[in-house]
RNA sequence: GCGCUGGUGGUCUAGUGGUAGGACAUGAGCUUCCCAAGCUCAUAGCCCGGGUUCAAUUCCCGGCCAGCGCACCA
């Protein structure tokens, strides 16, 4: 593991920030547990968030459950795209994909689709050996992995449901309800946050890989015809992009440019992409990721997921990686086209026009009591696709008789006999499919990024000191009070300033156990912003010392202006040289 | 999932075929008028299961967990 990794590790369980679940028992890989200074901080992040993409942008939120029955996962494309068949070599353990394997061995395509026994088969027949060592792998056996944890939903097992393997799912299948709520108006954003679940082969790196995850996750439903960003709020905003021609580049770079740089010049071709990575780039600084050590990554077209055209990544880097903490992808009509159709539901939101459009629109009206005797029991089926017909080649029905093929069989019906009429219709509106803008945040990811990048090292007075530069607002405590003795009344009044800021609304900690620098340094290591030291000057004139964590510059503060004072303070709104 | 390395108080570690020592941290007390000071005392540990042995934290096997490499990551 890097320096980095260790020392965050060690700090994330003494602190009480993250550590391994349940190792009372042994632990199970990929479950990790926020401990109260994790939890407290992994809730500042949701809430600003929440602050940034839900209130700012003016969208909805929405809680959905996490274990959904098999139809939503059907339709997803998970049930499948997430099932892995996995062949392992008898000789080096290494694992192959088996369907790959064949795919690449044959002319044959979908193999995932195939039965596992018939993709067993296909391996013998073509004597396909393990890539990495050569040998044979006739006869092994080929399993399926699925990445989703199912479950039973009742009792038996005749409806299976699944732990959701993303929150995204959540929204998309509430479509047909969330576009009343929206009054049918295109665009609109619904926001969730929520836990989503992925059975890891091999789960990695602390919170990084965890086979239970918190998602922030976005979808943002546009009219693409109509609907575009307004980008003027972020086009200033400066980006550190690494684009997909910069990657297969070997003197490949980051390169810098502003929001409205990158549209203009097609580096980010998605508008409404380009506008959420300047919103989350301003909202990546103000919860502490270092910009330094942060860049916006495009995929490359192989590393696409079946539904997207355009996807990037904001990466992090952390112990000398980059790893991912946000995607942001353009999921077209994929989702909701695909949950329409399996569903019979209808996904689509009614687009009225300023003015109603008056169209020629061709019909038939057949003449049953012809067809039926001259037709006998194809004669619904020849109506139908004269109607069929009549939308797709009215020309057809300007002759005297005109001709359908069902089934390779061709039946003649004089026009006389159809009803072919061209009305004048009122079309009010359509029917529009709306395109999905999804960012998608990895909340533990962010979290363990955001520690990862508030941790400094320096030295006060000879001692090397460590504590973590939270920004103020992230921090799980505001403050931290202390007595400067616990005696001579110290204690008491101490204790009264704490309860006094604890009404206000601060996050407070209390602690007269030790040195008064060991105090400062236990805040410091947990990112609290601001101590407040109440000594004996205090009861004299009703001040007392607020302390800030990275400078540990000193200012004395009347009891009475304290929590404005420290609220300002966290706000930005004050620096401690003015308080 | 495969391979390598490892697993000793809350944390970091020393050590051992006869059940363990330190440092830090924590708690109590003394001391101390602003940055991990000092003194006294206290709390607390050999990952789990099986085997070998009179005896296993130590050796062997299996498991679990962690780190790294490979694979995987629609």
């Amino acid at each position: 593991m890097s320096e980095e990794g260790k020392r965050l590790a060690e700090l994330a369980k003494r602190r009480g920030f993250f550590f391994p679940s349940a190792s009372v028992y042994g632990g199970a890989a990929g479950f990790y547990t926020y401990g109260p200074q994790g939890a407290s901080l992994k809730r500042n992040l949701e809430d600003a968030w929440r602050d940034r993409f839900v209130f700012r942008e003016g969208h909805m939120e929405l809680e959905g459950p996490d274990v959904m029955p098999e139809a939503v996962f059907e339709a997803s494309g998970h049930l499948d795209g997430f099932d892995d068949m996995i062949v392992e070599c008898p000789e080096c353990g290494e694992s192959h994909r088996a369907d790959h394997l064949v795919e690449d061995a044959t002319a044959l395509e979908e193999v995932e689709a195939l039965p596992l026994d018939e993709v067993q088969d296909l391996i013998a027949d073509h004597d396909l050996t393990c890539p990495n060592c050569g040998t044979a792998l006739a006869g092994e056996p080929v399993e399926q992995f699925n990445l989703m944890f199912a479950t039973n939903i009742g009792p038996g097992s005749s409806s299976p449901g699944y732990l959701r393997p993303e929150t995204a799912q959540g929204i998309f299948v509430e479509f047909p309800q969330l576009k009343e709520y929206a009054r049918n108006q295109l665009p609109f954003g619904v926001a969730q946050i929520g836990k989503a679940y992925r059975n890891e082969i091999s789960p990695r790196k602390s919170l990084i890989r965890v086979r239970e995850f918190t998602q922030a996750e976005l979808e943002h439903f546009v009219d693409p015809e109509t609907d575009s960003p307004d980008l003027a709020p972020v086009e200033d905003v400066e980006l550190t992009l690494y684009p997909a021609s910069e990657q297969t580049d070997d003197d490949g770079e980051h390169v810098t440019m502003t929001v409205g740089e990158a549209v203009e010049r097609g580096v980010v071709g998605n508008e409404w992409i380009a506008y959420y990575l300047g919103r989350a780039k301003t909202w990546f600084e103000r919860i502490g990721v270092d910009m330094e050590r942060f860049r916006y990554r495009q995929h490359l077209g192989g590393e696409l997921a079946h539904y997207a055209s355009e996807c990037w990544d904001a990466e992090a880097e952390l112990g000398g990686d980059w790893v991912e903490i946000t995607g942001f992808g353009d999921r077209a009509d994929y989702d909701l086209k695909k949950h329409a159709e399996h569903s019979g539901e209808d996904f689509s939101v009614f687009k009225q026009y300023d003015e109603p459009k008056v169209v020629e629109k061709p019909t038939v009206d057949p003449e049953m009591g012809y067809l039926g005797p001259e037709f006998g029991g194809t004669a619904g089926e020849i109506a139908d696709a004269l109607e069929t017909l009549a939308e797709k080649n009215p020309q057809s029905f300007e002759g005297d008789e005109v001709t359908v093929e069902l089934d390779d069989e061709a039946f003649t019906v004089p026009v006389e006999k159809t009803g072919f009429s061209v009305e004048e219709v009122k079309e009010t509106g359509e029917h529009v499919t709306p395109q999905v803008i999804e960012p998608s945040f990895g909340v533990g990811r962010l979290v363990y990024t955001v520690v990862a990048h508030a941790l400094e090292r320096d030295e006060v007075d000879g001692e090397e000191r460590t504590y973590l530069s939270l920004p103020p607002e992230m921090a799980p405590t505001t403050v931290g009070v202390f007595p400067l003795m616990d005696k001579d009344g110290l204690g008491e009044r101490a204790h009264e300033v704490a309860a006094d800021l604890r009404e206000a609304g601060m996050a407070v900690t209390y602690d007269d156990s030790g040195a008064i620098g060991r105090r400062y340094r236990r805040q410091d290591e947990i990112g609290t912003p601001y101590c407040v030291t109440v000594d004996y000057d205090t009861l004299e004139d009703d001040t007392v010392t607020v302390r800030e964590r990275d400078t540990t510059a000193q200012t004395r503060v009347p009891v009475d202006e304290l929590s404005e004072t420290l609220q300002e303070l966290r706000d930005g709104d004050r620096s401690l040289d003015d308080a």
